[in-house]
Order: C-alpha cells, then sequence, then structure tokens
DNA sequence: TATAGTACCTTGTACTACAAGGTACTGTGC
DNA sequence: GCACAGTACCTTGTAGTACAAGGTACTATA
C-alpha cells in the first residue's frame, strides 16, 4: 500500500476505533491492521502526540496475558477533534474524486 | 485544510492534470489550487521527482507574457503509473470509509 | 522608472510512517 | 528447569514530502 496516502489518516482512525472503546497500543494495531497497515513504530508516537494534545487520556490495567496493558481513552475533546477530522476527510476526497474524474482510461 | 492528507495525493493530481493537457508548473499549480491548496514550493521539486522516474518528459516553449514556460508531458509509464495509483486511492478511501463507519456522531 | 504579474527555481524546516531494535511478562513443550 | 513463542510496552534513526521563504528574470502597465 501506498505509504504517503496514509498521512494523517491513522491519527484518524486511532480516534475513530477509540471512539468505539477504550483500547491499549497493541490491540489499536491488531483492529486498524484489519483494514489498513500500520506498526507499532507508528501507533506508539502518535498515541503520544494524543495523549500531549489532550485528546485521549490512559490508565493501566492489568493483563494474564504478558504485561500491564495501557488502555487510551477518549476525551471530550478528543470526540471533537475525530468529528472534524472526519469532516475533512470526507471533504478531502470529494475535491480529489472531483479532480480526477473524467481522467480514467483515456 | 489538513496538510497531511495530502502527502502522495498531489503526485496523483498532477498526473491526473496531465492526462487532461500538457502544463507548465505554474499553471498546475493554478489548475491544482482550484481544488486542493498547492504552493509553488511543492510543485517543482515534485515534477523533477516524475521526470526523474520517467514519468514526464519536458519542453520549452516560448511565452508572450514572461519568461519561457517549461511545459510537462505525460510519458506512457507516467500514464501507467497515474491508473494505478488511482485505483490505489480509490481502494485505500474505500477501507478508510469502511473503517469509519458507525463511528460518526455517537 | 517603478510596480505588478508571470514563470522559473532552491534551501531549510516540520511532520509523519516505519524498520529495527530493545525490555519484560506469561504460558507451553521438552 | 529452560528454551521459545506470544503478548505488550517502548525508543532511535531514516526516508519521504509539503511548504514557507527566499531568489532570478522577463513583460506589460501606470
Amino acid at each position: 500500500m501506498n505509504i504517503q496516502f496514509k498521512k494523517g489518516v491513522l491519527e484518524l482512525c486511532v480516534l475513530a476505533q477509540l471512539t468505539r472503546k477504550d483500547c491499549y497500543g497493541y490491540e489499536l494495531v491488531a483492529e486498524i491492521s484489519k483494514n489498513i497497515a500500520i506498526s507499532e513504530g507508528t501507533i506508539y508516537p502518535l498515541l503520544r502526540r494524543l495523549k500531549n494534545d489532550g485528546y485521549v487520556t490512559t490508565y493501566l490495567q492489568e493483563s494474564q496475558e504478558g504485561p500491564p496493558r495501557k488502555y487510551y481513552k477518549l476525551t471530550s475533546e478528543g470526540k471533537t477533534m475525530k468529528d472534524e477530522l472526519t469532516d475533512e476527510w470526507l471533504t478531502f476526497v470529494e475535491r480529489v474524486n472531483h479532480f480526477l474524474e473524467g481522467t480514467r482510461n483515456e
């Protein structure tokens, strides 16, 4: 998959997934990777950014299957950010597709 | 507009515009900017990349309104690349939108 | 002569994705 | 008991890309 397409979109995907439920980093990679390839080296810096910006909070929880899990929870700012980013994304896609119109297989 | 969304997509937009007709750099900025903001500082390095990769060729043409214009023309490799990138783009958008499904305004 | 507009280009900065590596815990097979 | 796979966290360095800011040079107009 084209790496460049992903820039910025992965942040939206993380926020979207956290809308569904609280997740820990490793779980986020697994969930998102079902649709869009993402690696651990990407998610942890991204999550730190989101936390620094106040879009998520974290809490620890013991696990039966390994080290304790750090769960990420969306704040209300995070929810707002997600909605804004979603709108921006849909508008952007519309504009690009409009621009591409009429240039296929010619 | 979210800068990150654009990464990689601008290349596709340039290739798409060159499918319509040969263009010079300044003209490309004007045409694409109607839909998606792009600056000169972005287009010239991008065009050089496309030329180095063999996706476009160039030719000079005198102008009545300023310095000579450097026109960019799509090669057959460029056309193929455009079609591939378009497919990748549409697939990508589909996957992202599928992932976002059911997370709006909840 | 000065200014605006056209048209080309370069340099340095910021952001982001990822590969590659490391740490530490749990459960399973030998 | 010990090696190994799996889970789960994290960091560092690299590569790619968009852009702001700047520069050059030509033409037309006031």
